[in-house]
DNA sequence: TAAATTTATTGACATAGCGCAACGTTTCGT
DNA sequence: ACGAAACGTTGCGCTATGTCAATAAATTTA
């Protein structure tokens, strides 16, 4: 159950089998099924997210009601709506699961407790902070004067598992397409 | 020259007057003419910039040679390519100054002494990730669906400066537009 | 300060990709 | 397991925005 957190710890440099432990036990597991919604927009967001089986994304959807998704995360992933966990502001987003999940779940106060406690902690955070970071100026980067074609290259490249695991619906909406555009590139291969 | 910075550092929660003394210590004074370049995209990054005056940006530039901003940094800002300067590879950027700039600047080991060495310093770094993480983000949102219009209206709102400082041209290629574009939607206001 | 270079504006034209719609297919709820 | 609902694919016409080009304005260099 625990399987890949406690592997994702012990693996980090400086970790200690204690200190791992500790932090592991303050993360609660919790089912969601394919779809459920576990953040709308007008709330605030409690937990940082450890994808012991699964996937989540992150998307909005503006007022005409069509959906951009951000971010997905699969097993092994820790997954948040950042701004609101961190700010503890309405999220703004929806954190939803889009194929049966376990997951480990850790309270915002805890985590922080633990990112102050032990370095090494504080070490996967910031981790996390930078490789999103620079994951999504590489996006932008990308996307900007990428057409169509180019954008569903760099998926292919980049995160081959989206194409893959997700629908094309909620892959367009990443790539900032229509799901029709996205059907006829994938049609020409 | 150092005000800039100070300021920064000695507002900072849990900062003492000492250890801000040590960090500053550390920065360089550095001059940049209008359009310099302080890092091409086959060097590796060595410093952390601080802009007590000016402005600079990171752009790359595609195949056909058409630029792509990423980020406008004016003063009282910290401004690195980050990808690089942490891990240490080649940039594949440039970092341009783009009006005359007194920079203050810190060596990469210096940097994470300090980071490690000073809580309150690694507080900082943590709310510069953070906050570059959820602009980046905003970033995607904002454009994803957004037609021209509508991301010259969220520059405006957001990143007024942008508009203020900066050439057309490279305005237009932070928003992902044509200069034309950009021309013809300001026209209209 | 004048010439040279770069940038901004504006018009004419071409086109990528969107919305819409129709139809087939997969998934979901009971 | 069945019907309903959502999703994927494909065709068609339209529009926003890109490219190219000509002129005007601004900035740099000497």
């Amino acid at each position: 159950m625990y399987k890949l957190l406690k592997a994702k710890l012990e693996n980090s440099t400086n970790a200690t089998q204690i200190a791992a432990a500790e932090i592991i036990s303050l993360f609660k597991p919790i089912s969601a099924k394919r779809n459920e919604v576990l953040l709308s927009p007008e709330e605030t967001c409690k937990y940082y997210f450890f994808i012991e089986k699964g996937s989540l994304r992150l998307f909005t959807t503006n007022t005409e009601g069509k959906e951009s998704s951000r971010y997905f995360a699969f097993e092994g992933s820790f997954c948040t709506a950042l701004p609101s966990f961190i700010d503890q502001k309405p999220a703004m987003e929806y954190l939803q699961a889009i194929e049966t999940c376990k997951l480990l779940a850790i309270n915002r106060t805890d985590f922080f407790k633990m990112v102050e406690k032990h370095s090494f902690f504080a070490g996967i955070y910031q981790e996390i902070l930078e490789s999103g970071f620079i994951m999504a100026q590489k996006r932008i980067y990308s996307f900007q004067g990428f057409d169509a074609l180019e954008k569903v290259k760099w998926l292919i490249q980049y995160q081959p598992n989206v194409l893959l695991r997700v629908s094309n619906k909620m892959a367009a909406s990443y790539l900032g397409i229509s799901p029709s555009t996205l059907s006829r590139i994938k049609a020409k291969l």
